[in-house]
DNA sequence: ACATCCGGGACAGCCCGTTCAT
DNA sequence: ATGAACGGGCTGTCCCGGATGT
């Protein structure tokens, strides 16, 4: 059974990386500092050491395990939404240009930029990002091995999906618009016929 | 007749402007200091500042148009040498991929990462960087349109297979595995077949 | 009762202050660099930055508040101090004269400097001197009213004498000569006859 | 007979000159970047080092030289204007006064701010300052004892007089009010009658 | 256990005043 | 008379811990 009562250093935990989640999603690694995370959040610097005691890269890799479940929780989401493989995609396409239009292109994909920033510097981080990937695009995997595609080819559809609309959403923050998601999905949906 | 010889601020402008590209593709925006590039290039400070007296930020626009060229030299080589559509998205890939290997994936796209952190804070960064991806989806979309398909699916094609270059290369990093590149080029090409 | 211990922080900040008061006092605002701050001081940056978090102009502020009230102990001494209000005129000019010979005419007022560079930059610290002087003056105000003479009148010759002091000590040290102060004695003092 | 013709090079320092002057002027000494000066100037770093190869120093003497001669023209027109001592006194404080308000209180006397800034680092400065004011006291001498004062008393008067209006300055710039100047008028009236 | 204070250096980006070669 | 280069100094703020409660 779940634990009824959150002690009070878990809250202050969860906060910080929610806290910390937001701001990396905005704005990169780099670019928010510790400072401003306590800020936001309303925390002594103290308390983000005491919790995190190895730092920011610390802090990342907790942003970035709580995102793989937040996507993970809307990937099932929409799967058990979906009643066709076409409705899939188009439910994923929308649910990021959604997020995109509504965060004013502030927010694609919570995880890429701190991926690129910090990729070739921090292999925790690295492994981290690819673990999220992997474990969204093992979700996606099923979907397609559930409607009765293979499983080498479910997989490499999955990826390349994935691929497409990480790279759509990219062209789409450049451009302020989010054509460039919705003008993938036809040509996807007939990979996928 | 072009001009023989360059001036001695143009070489150091150049100069700048390649080390500073170099460092922010594998590294990103704000992970590279001034200092960082003056001391790479053996520069002064204030030579930076005489060249780019708005700062960083026009460096890296310096960086992003300087990018913009090269890769559109590229794309123009590989549709030259290239035979057929299928051909040229191989060669595509293939660059990327090789690129990726060669610096131990530390260099994917060479504006991706700038664009991530700066979309949302610097609007002539992110411009800089809708017109180069512009700019390479065009010179794409005038292939596909040249061997026959309609201007619309042409751009539409472009995009898409742009976007999950960039995905994929993301993916790639990730994994420090060039897979998701190559395993993508078999679906592409059905696409444009 | 007072407390009888002080925090560290406490004395870290009270060090600051003082620091930065005789940096700002010889030298002026701009002349004076956070950095020689923290050197003389022998105090790293953060330091500064945790005590005075908004920079420069906070740790000003400060100064000039700490020198409000040096400057109010002083004219509290010269007034129970002197017999008449003659020898108080000659103790508050004694006073300047002396500190500024002893400083090698580097320390006049302890904020003139301040406020003449910043007045038009900074509301901040134009309205911290306005209040110090309005404070110094009202001080004189009431040694003037104690002596029977006229609110208004008491005000208005408090300003001007204070006026021409802050005037005589800026000859005085571009002269590097006290006798600009020394010989406005004998005038003040006729017209508080 | 006066030259007729100004030379190129001797406009371009007086441009330099004048430029300079203003901004001194308004925001003193270190608040003033040689940048800034030619950047208003609309006039090549270069050239400044051209005509005032000893820097930044060398600009500020010619700065305060040329305020001199400014203000010393200024009081001489209102010794001509004059008909007597009170109207000279009053002439001298409505015209501070009305420079202050017509400059939102940015423009005191062009070089006490200078000289405060400087007099402890530069001696050459300082003598420059000491000099401009030493003449302008010189000025207002020659008028008291033109009125017939005696020699002495008619210096020290000027001095004392010229001591409050620059003190009253001060205090007008931080209470952003020209009243210290006119509440001053009276009171020398009454020293000079 | 948990939180907070108070530093502690290093370095960021920016811009300075200056000089040299042309 | 000037474009270019030159270092160094500015303020700000980074990420990080030891000391100190409670």
């Amino acid at each position: 059974m779940a634990q009824l009562k959150k002690s009070k250093g878990e809250i202050t935990r969860e906060k910080l990386t929610f806290v910390a989640a937001a701001l990396f999603h905005e704005k990169g690694y780099h670019a928010v500092g510790l400072n401003e995370i306590c800020a936001v959040g309303d925390l002594p610097k103290g308390s983000l050491y005491y919790h995190f005691p190895k730092g920011k890269e610390q802090i990342a890799i907790a942003v970035i395990d709580a995102a793989k479940h937040q996507v993970a929780a809307d990937l099932r989401a929409a799967t058990s939404s979906a009643t066709s493989l076409e409705e899939f995609i188009d439910l994923l396409l929308a649910r990021f240009a959604q997020n995109l239009e509504q965060s004013e292109f502030n927010k694609g994909c919570p995880i890429t930029t701190i991926n690129l920033e910090m990729a070739g510097t921090s292999d925790a981080i690295r492994a981290a990002c690819a673990d999220a990937f992997e474990n969204w695009i093992g979700l996606c995997t099923g979907v397609f091995r559930d409607a009765g595609i293979a499983d080498k080819k479910a997989h490499e559809l999955a990826e390349l999906i994935y691929a497409s609309v990480e790279g759509a959403m990219i062209l789409a923050r450049a451009q302020r618009d989010v054509s460039p998601i919705l003008r993938a999905a036809p040509y996807l949906k007939t990979l996928v016929a």
